[in-house]
DNA sequence: AGCCAGTCTCGGA
DNA sequence: TCCGAGACTGGCT
């Protein structure tokens, strides 16, 4: 299912993402492989110009974000592959802009869930674009570290970024 | 039925 | 004050 995608890749200095397209826009992003994958080259023909547009805009937003700084001209965020509510997280998540952090609990009510803040844990695992969808500026409660799929080490590293302190 | 990227409470160090 | 265990939680596989 997942090979419908186009598969890009994202040198930063921080490493190679990988960001996949569908027709409707980003859909998915990867972390650089700790374990130096294939340099493969992908092949760059064949890529419709709306996704190249697309992929210039990610490249563009990615590097802002990891910057610290506040990311202009998204491109389209495909997340039609999750549940309701995890699309209400992830909409919610996409509100707090560099620098500002929430707990789980504070989503959950934003949601309108207030007690389902373990479940918006959950949520924020399954969120398949990560660092756009800022699922690392959500905390634990009283300012805890809490959980990272990508590594606390990213989660840590982004936040230092933006200017949060622990 | 079982697993969680949570949170609260309470008890012991 | 700072953990750790336990209870409780809601959504997902």
């Amino acid at each position: 299912m997942k090979n419908d995608l186009f598969e890009l890749p994202i040198p930063t200095r921080d490493g190679r993402f990988t960001a996949r397209y569908s027709g409707k826009g980003l859909a998915e992003m990867d972390f650089p492989k700790v374990g130096r994958a294939s340099p493969r080259a992908a092949k760059q023909n064949g890529v419709p110009a709306t996704i190249s547009r697309w992929h210039r805009a990610t490249e563009t937003a990615l590097k802002n974000i990891l910057a610290g700084r506040t990311a202009k001209n998204l491109p389209p965020l495909d997340l039609t592959g999750g549940t309701e509510f995890q699309q209400a997280v992830w909409r919610e998540l996409r509100k707090i802009s560099p620098g500002q952090t929430r707990s789980y609990g504070e989503i959950a009510q934003a949601i309108g869930k207030a007690r389902a803040v373990r479940a918006v844990g959950g949520a924020c695992g399954a969120n398949p674009i990560p660092v756009l969808v800022p699922c690392h500026r959500v905390l634990a409660a009283h300012g805890k570290i809490g959980g990272f799929g990508g590594g606390l080490d990213w989660k840590r590293r982004l936040l230092a970024r933006e200017g949060v302190s622990l």
